[in-house]
DNA sequence: CTGAAAGCGCTTACAG
DNA sequence: CTGAAAGCGCTTACAG
């Protein structure tokens, strides 16, 4: 690998005068400029950033740790930062949690050692320890989460899980559904107890059935939407709808369905959340809610640099949050109950 | 941020007898070792990577380049290769190029910047430059492809491509379909082109209806699918089965037919490539070509992390290829065609 | 434009 | 175990 001091050399010039030119100075003639730019291409030379990064204080590494990237919505979440982060010269050291406290904790550690600029993170956020995300915290480190920290004042992508989670059930109940399952979604997430505190604020409300066994296992993948719903369909009295964590889940409760020789929506509506690209293939075509995904990675990556530009100018950091809208999409996965269920 | 030094210093002892806890040399006393390690986790300290790879010469970073993250198949493979690097306490550096020449270039660029210690890449291959390919293997620096790269000696990943084709070709046409239009992928693909082939082949030796406007559009998105399958379908004579490129362009062919009024088999069999999970709950159900992502991904991490080793203690470098075998999974979206086609 | 110097936080090698 | 020294490839500041 060649050094700045190589291209100096090979440029016939002084390694400041390389270093002006890569640093657009303006006092460099055009004429050496160009000699060293020629240099510099035909090696494909670059500066050492990690050479860089000691000296100057900054990476330009943001981590994005995540639970995982196997979820089509979380995978458009990472291109919504990407496509901001890049035209930054920023990039993204991808670590994935698999929903683990201890692959969290090592995430972070990783992140740490690598002296990332920011952080994006999807913590685990109930009923564990936080200490760590405090640590981050009183370090002052930028760090943006996906949904709030109970406690801990991040700036946070925020999301009207309740309100959606109300709006399905209300759309169900118009549908003549009275009784609704419900396959919540792990149990360290934020997001999952607020659409279950909705679901079970909806439910009183419009004065539905409701049963404890309608709530089912929880968990984010298809094979726990497979299990959860395989569950409830074989309930004495099952549920005439089911409202699933999110669109894996609601695959998996496809699955199921089709194994316990049940018909989407005839036999038993089904809903999502999410609206990832596939959900309008699915046979019938999945109603779901729709988070704006792309747009939500990029309003978390722009808001992280926000706080790395503040944090470098010596600027007070104020937190932010910002709300984003699920909006239902009415497919064919749901249908108005039938009058005697499961009789044919 | 805490250093080496303010370690030794909180824990009593000289930066040296840090280092030697840190890499686990015998002559540190039980005593002392504990007592360092007390501090450092007190501090959640980690040695900075950048300033060790600096003088160490390794980075433990491994770039990604994939064309982009949202086909749930380079999720999988993304997965299979973090599920080797972390373990052995390697990190992936996550780069998407959008399957933009220029943004190859920028990629390997940024990788170098950061003085990664190998590389993955699924690169361009076909009709396109390679010089910046044939850098990477003259310095020597290791790198694994995701399919052949023309001409140069990288170790890669091999996919029987035109195998499967045929394979799929050989089953349509004994469920008696002569007329069968293929959707190809991204012309600068490999695997895309070596598809192609094996459909003429198949088609020639089957003595099926060729025509030139049955192979349709290239692309590798639902969009791109569902605009290759829309063109198809609305042709004066249209095929009675489709053979799409991957699962998302199967998906944008399953929207093309319902916008065109066809149905999945009835009127038109399709046939993706893949196999991603939600195949399965596609209305119908998808018949594909199985890859084994998630392994495909393990294998690509082993063989550069192979190659790092071999390069850092000297041994000469041999190259490998693997070939996985695609397996055609026969679900719902394939049936004999229909006597009269579109008539009534 | 040049040139020399200091320093970022480590690793490496070595004398005690 | 300690301690001092050199050096990785840059950035920063400054005198000429």
């Amino acid at each position: 690998m060649l050094t700045m001091n190589d291209i100096a050399e090979l440029s016939g010039c002084a390694r400041s005068t390389v270093y002006a030119v890569l640093n657009h100075k303006s006092w460099v003639s055009e004429n050496t400029r160009k000699k060293v730019q020629k240099v510099i291409a035909e090696h494909q030379w670059t500066p050492d950033r990690m050479a860089a990064g000691l000296v100057g204080g900054s990476t330009n590494l943001i981590a994005l740790i995540l639970k995982d990237v196997l979820n089509p919505f979380n995978s458009q979440i990472v291109e919504g930062i990407n496509s901001v982060l890049r035209p930054l010269d920023y990039n993204a050291l991808l670590l994935s949690t698999m929903d683990e406290h201890s692959r969290e904790l090592e995430a972070l550690k990783v992140a740490r050692s690598y002296r990332v600029d920011g952080m994006i993170i999807t913590p685990q956020q109930v009923g564990v320890d936080l200490s760590h995300l405090w640590k981050i915290k009183e370090a002052g480190e930028p760090c943006i989460t996906f949904g709030c920290s109970p406690g801990i004042d991040f700036s946070y992508l925020d999301l009207d899980e309740g309100a959606s989670t109300v709006r399905i059930v209300g759309y169900l109940s118009e549908l003549g559904h009275r009784r609704i399952g419900f396959l919540k979604g792990p149990d360290t997430s934020l997001s999952a107890k607020q659409r279950e505190d909705g679901f079970r604020e909806a439910v009183m409300m419009k004065q539905l059935e409701y049963r404890p066994e309608y709530s089912g296992k929880g968990g984010a993948t298809l094979k726990d939407g497979f299990e959860g719903a395989k569950k409830l369909f074989s309930l004495e009295v099952p549920p005439t709808a089911l409202i699933c964590y999110n669109d894996l889940v609601a695959a998996g409760a496809y699955r199921a369905a089709e194994e316990s020789g049940l018909s989407i929506p005839g036999d038993v509506s089904i809903v999502g959340f999410d609206d990832i690209e596939l959900a309008s293939v699915f046979g019938p075509p999945l109603t779901t809610v729709r988070q704006p995904c792309f747009e939500m990675g990029q309003w978390m990556a722009r808001q992280v640099i926000a706080e790395i530009d503040k944090k470098r100018s010596g600027e007070p950091v104020v937190t932010e949050s910002k709300q984003f809208i699920g909006e239902l999409i009415i497919r064919e996965s749901t249908a108005p109950p039938r009058g005697k269920k499961y009789e044919n």
